[in-house]
DNA sequence: TGGTTATATTCTCGTCAAGGCATATGTGCC
DNA sequence: GGCACATATGCCTTGACGAGAATATAACCA
């Protein structure tokens, strides 16, 4: 529910892994296990936390439980997102107009925005 | 600076804190402790978690440490929503899809947004 | 009804991160 | 050089989290 539930629960690797499975599409319980090789209990537990949050939904399917992606939660993330997107977007537009301004220029490079990995 | 490094950085509401304190303007440690009232050592260790996951920068300021936001971890960030804003668009469309249809017509049989495997 | 399959929950243990306190480092000032 | 200020780091305790094993629950089948 709260904002904390959505970033402690996408913060897991295994998590944001069993999310990019359901993003492909819809699976059962199983299928992750499989997928994302961990246990049994382990992998329920992280569906559990994931269902906590939100981000997922379960449909009974017989004995199965079919797991599918609820995008809302992460719509929320992207609004979270909104402002600093646009920080960066205009850090892009500067980084562009002094690179046009210094094309043929000596210097001025004290900045290296070495991004990630 | 994995994206595991970045995520858990901002799993912490702290440190969500002190980058939407960045995202207004730039500033010295001690205006952070004061603003997110944590200790000064405990605000310092949040910061060297930002600094290690890529999200601040610091410019020394005589004896003073300002630190500044650098929005490109988080440009990362948008990139990994990507598929994710992809899909709640698709079901914002269906949904308005939906309501189009059955605004003034008796019905369209159980179209049930849950898909099968 | 009992058995089998699929999934969830409980318990325990090890690990790791957060916060407080004390202290180290670094910078400016006299 | 010595002192004051601003910030960083180390140590320690505590609490949360993840993994595994065993067990509980639920649905299907014969």
């Amino acid at each position: 529910m709260s904002d904390a539930t959505l970033w402690t629960a996408l913060a897991d690797p295994h998590r944001r892994a069993i999310v990019a499975l359901l993003l492909e599409r819809p699976r059962p319980v199983g299928e992750i296990v499989e997928a994302c090789g961990l246990s049994q209990p382990s992998t329920s537990k992280h569906l559990r936390v994931l269902r906590d949050a939100g981000l997922v939904r379960v449909r009974q399917d017989a004995q199965r439980r079919v797991y599918a992606l609820d995008p809302a939660p992460i719509a929320a993330l992207d609004t979270w997102l909104t402002p600093y997107r646009k920080l960066w977007n205009e850090s892009l537009d500067a980084l562009g107009r002094r690179l046009d301004r210094t094309a043929g220029e000596p210097s001025d490079p004290p900045e290296d925005p070495t991004p990630k990995d």
